[in-house]
DNA sequence: CTCTTTTCCGTCAAATTGACGGCAATTGGA
DNA sequence: TCCAATTGCCGTCAATTTGACGGAAAAGAG
């Protein structure tokens, strides 16, 4: 575990510029509580940045430490690493890169790179040399927060036992009448026909097949289909299935096992 | 519906720019009024914009508040919170991004703003987060609403997240006598015999089922089968009822296991 | 038995919802 | 850089659902 926050610090040795900031929320959690509350370092020259990033995140749930400088930065992230940091990719004097590379050299600490848009080049670079996630600016706190979180989710996975991790082995292979879809070789099946379905079919075609004739709304299908930080048209799903069911009707003409519930959504027939 | 779109509120030529302008359906609540409509806040010196966007949102059933002016906004938006704010991040004095900044500092109001798709990419966009989303002009009504939607769902499952995930379980199906109801499935049968219902009288019957022999009143049919914002006339459970005889009768021609409730309503006979 | 209230049922037009061709934007490689 | 695949979304048309009536029938009240 990482050191529990002391992060209300009142850390008074500090000049304006380079200190750690604390900002834990006082009124607890008002969100989703996880067990313990998690905390944040945030490295960013950008004061403006640093400001508006640490007051959302806070009011996500997380508490912040936030540093304008990477040397400072390295120097404390060492000393009492957070759960996750968050590094701007330019910054003045050491930048993201640098400083990422200073930390690998001995923690494993979970991080998120920001990026302009016109840095892509960098991007490579920063997963390269070991970032868990970049984004680019502009974007969503609810993207920001989405990834935050399923990186924290990851490195707690990584640190619990590896056998009881719940979806950890491999999936299974499901079959269902003449369906038959592999997941783990994204191979699918009808009548032992071969069907070549886009990663998106796959996902929405897999839930509904997961459990046959229940039906599954158009929401639910969003959901395993998509990541929390995406949200699309309700009826982009029309267009899935519509796809679906032609790829299907290619092979067997005759196809109906994606069944219409009007009004509520689709499922896959029993069978 | 047809009668929303019409457009009562005046064009807001008026005066005080920052005044803000309250649009609530007439229909208002004169009964309990259970789910309160959901308040959205517009913030936008463009006055075209704030008109259409606050004209198409209120015709989508939702209330609406505009400001013209981000600081007399952040005034209304401390003392009387909307569910939802949409920022144009491009403002005379105080743009979006100051506007978000300072209600950062207190709230955890979800955020969407409005950026152009020409605006400096980098400068102005890059510090774009802290909202919960934002969108691209010029874009559809039916892209915004889909996203004020997700948000609103998103930020109230945040607020009541006492269970698990919601829709974990599956519901489990209901077997009275010779009925059957399974909800995940969306599947009646009757003595074994497939019966096909539309959602609306599969829930008006499940309403019954659950609670055989107790006489349910068309409001707490209502109710059952209807969203809390919706309101119709008595008589249509009379009609929902008509219709789910009818497709038992079709089944079995003795059917009667609806029973009427002279002056108060309707039950399922026990069995 | 007569009158009043409530329910039933057929019919219908309007609103909602679904299907699907097309298109433009994005992605990922050759 | 150009090409092909994927994907999200729009717009149109078709199908389904459904709220609302009006008159007939049934149930209560006196």
């Amino acid at each position: 575990m990482a050191g529990m926050a002391d992060t209300p610090n009142a850390d008074p040795s500090n000049t304006a510029a380079d200190s750690a900031i604390g900002l834990s929320p006082a009124s607890a959690c008002d969100t989703p509580c996880p067990a313990r509350q998690q905390t944040i370092a945030l490295v960013d020259d950008d004061r403006n940045i640093l400001t508006t990033l640490s007051i959302s995140l806070h009011a996500e749930g997380f508490a912040t430490r936030v540093y304008a400088d990477g040397e400072t930065a390295l120097k404390a992230l060492q000393e009492n690493p957070p759960d996750l940091a968050i590094f701007d990719v330019k910054m003045p004097r050491m930048d993201g890169l640098e400083l990422l590379k200073a930390l690998r050299a001995q923690s494993r600490l979970p991080v998120i790179f920001l990026t302009s848009k016109d840095e892509e080049p960098d991007e490579a670079l920063g997963l390269a040399m070991g970032a868990d996630d970049y984004i680019t600016k502009p974007f969503s706190l609810r993207l920001l927060v989405a990834r935050i979180r399923a990186i924290l989710r990851r490195s707690e996975l990584a640190k619990a036992p590896p056998e009881e991790v719940p979806g950890a082995e491999l999936p299974e292979p499901v079959v269902r009448g003449r369906l038959s879809l592999d997941p783990a070789r994204h191979q699918v099946t009808w009548d032992g026909k071969p069907v070549s379905l886009t990663v998106t079919e796959f996902l929405i075609l897999e839930a509904m097949a997961l459990r046959p004739g229940v039906v599954k709304s158009r929401n639910q299908l969003m959901d395993a289909a998509y990541s929390d930080d995406v949200y699309v048209d309700d009826r982009t799903i029309d267009s899935h299935i519509k796809r679906l069911r032609r790829k299907f009707r290619a092979v067997d003409p005759e196809f109906g096992a994606i069944d219409t519930l009007y009004g509520a959504g689709y499922s896959f027939a029993d069978g």
